[in-house]
RNA sequence: GCGAAUGUAGCUCAGUUGGUUAGAGCGCUGGUUUGUGGUACCGGAGGUCGUGGGUUCAAGACCCAUCGUUCGCCCCA
């Protein structure tokens, strides 16, 4: 922030200099810097993402960061439209926001290439979006997620496929199934219920399903007295007999038979029947999921961290067939989810499964003496070869260079002084074991490329990003 | 947008009923040490006590406002 920058003193350097100096270093509410070490860990998330995505033959793609704000009035909802978009007039007087969900542009895009578009098409893309709320664990204004979508392809298959690339993203991070669960509903089941079981109008249905949506945050008895709210005096006891019945319901075979003969259900479990096949083990069918985006149009899905102390949403997802056809195009069947980056750090974080990370850099040269000409030869011999190497260029005693390097969390030493230009043979020493060697230039580098391949774990959990590339 | 807690060194925190020049541990940094991470000892830097007002002879402390952070509500892609 800046703190009273005076702007009529622009001719002065002097007093502007003042001003600059009181400049806040904090950075913008609810968006956060992310520094070297936190880098590491971003890096690792998204290479996880793409890993598993690409094995499904997931293609990348990109939009841009500013939208029509039109674009997200259709179908987003209106809270988010209304309150929690950063929008602005742009110089030619067009409403503009920047993006706060993915799921709108990628819909604009596949409908503007709707009839040359090979079908069923899988996209991803890690992206960056803003949303104007109150940040809170787990939330923040500024955020990065990985969107999936698989458009052109309907019934259970493609919701199977997403459910269990999210499945496999959790066991790719060292997830075990009890660490989480993956409810399931359908926007079809909750308006059969709400408008045929429930004997609910368009108004109540809403309240219901808010109301079902806070049932695991509020009280049973808050719960009882705003359900008794909505149905209204004469039809409430009726009515609490059947929700209870619903909730009493631990699988789909115990709903009420006029549910469970529904076409609705019958969707839902012939997911549940895939689902098992992928190897997916703790689905379950919840009927108080409800999620809150407008779009879905039939499953939608969450994961949900079992932690105790982070027993929350981790992502979720589900079908949206109507979204391409609002851009003008033939309706498509859309199925999509969206992990985000904060909430998966958090769980990580929770259940230790991040590992320790070292730095990209492979080899810190620490420079003795008055050799700085040549080591810099020999750094530059390294890159060649495809050996990532920092110089230390301060000249300071070695002990100092040492712990830099250590604090950098770089594998490996590299010591050049008299000696070793003079015999062309260098000291090399790996951090984590300590072990020191004397070797040639290609023994170096063939040390370093076979650290990368095969890390070594004896720091408990080095863990090495060349992995994953 | 609403409610609550909180803000003192890079980090974790202490600071008495308001009373001299605001402290500790860790970290950082220089040395003892002219080629290897430790330990020990000796030195050093770093704070307008979140910010702005007010009360007072006197405010880190009390009052008001404001900003940030955290938790909950709302909302949740």
């Amino acid at each position: 922030m800046i703190k009273r920058l005076r702007l009529q003193d622009r001719g002065n350097s002097a007093k502007i200099a003042i001003s600059m100096a009181s400049l806040s270093s904090e950075s913008y509410k609810g968006a956060r810097d992310w520094y070297p070490e936190d880098m590491r860990v971003r890096d690792y998330i998204f290479r996880v993402w793409r890993r598993v995505v690409k094995s499904y033959g997931y293609e990348t793609y990109d939009a841009p960061l500013l939208e029509p704000l039109e674009v997200y009035a259709a179908k987003s909802g209106q809270e988010l439209v209304n309150e929690q978009t950063y929008q602005f007039t742009d110089r030619g007087d067009r409403r503009v926001a920047i993006r706060p969900e993915m799921t709108p542009s990628v819909s604009r895009m596949i409908a503007a290439r709707r009839q040359e578009t090979p079908m069923p098409a899988r996209w991803y893309n890690i992206a960056q979006f803003m949303r104007y709320e109150r940040p809170q664990r787990g939330r923040e204004r500024e955020f990065w997620q990985l969107n999936v979508d698989i458009f052109g392809c309907s019934g259970a298959s493609p919701e199977a496929e997403i459910i269990s690339m999210g499945d496999r993203i959790l066991k790719a991070f060292g997830a075990k199934d009890d660490m989480y669960v993956i409810r399931v509903n359908n926007r079809k089941v909750i308006n059969f219920m709400m408008a045929h079981y429930l004997g609910l109008d368009a108004v109540q249905a809403q309240l219901m399903t808010k109301l079902f949506d806070r049932k695991n945050k509020i009280a049973p008895e808050a719960f009882r007295d705003q359900a008794v709210d909505i149905f209204g005096a004469d039809q409430a006891k009726a009515g609490l007999q059947k929700i209870a019945q619903l909730l009493a319901a631990k699988s789909m075979g115990d709903l009420p038979e006029s549910i469970r003969d529904s076409e609705a259900v019958r969707e839902v479990q012939d997911l549940f029947t895939q689902l098992e096949r992928a190897g997916v083990k703790n689905a379950t069918f919840d009927i108080t999921l409800m999620r809150g985006l407008d779009y879905y149009t039939g499953t939608v899905f969450e994961f949900f961290d079992t932690h105790p102390e982070n027993n929350r949403a981790l992502f979720g997802g589900g079908r949206y067939d109507g979204m391409v056809g609002l851009f003008g195009a033939e309706p498509l069947s859309a199925v999509g989810f969206a992990p985000g980056l904060t909430m998966t750090m958090l769980f990580l974080e929770t259940h230790g499964l991040l590992p320790k990370f070292r730095s990209t850099t492979d080899v810190y040269m620490i420079v003795l003496g008055d050799t700085m000409r040549s080591a810099l030869k020999v750094a530059d011999e390294l890159r060649q070869n495809g050996i990532n190497v920092e110089v230390d260029l301060t000249e300071r005693k070695i002990d100092k260079q040492l712990k830099t390097a250590v604090k950098k969390q770089i594998s490996y030493l590299l010591f050049v002084g008299d000696d070793e230009i003079k015999s062309e043979s260098y000291s090399l020493k790996n951090v984590a074991t300590g072990a020191d060697e004397k070797l040639s230039l290609e023994r170096v580098i063939s040390t370093v490329k076979d650290h990368r391949k095969n890390p070594v774990k004896d720091d408990d959990s080095a863990f090495d990003l060349s992995d994953l590339k």
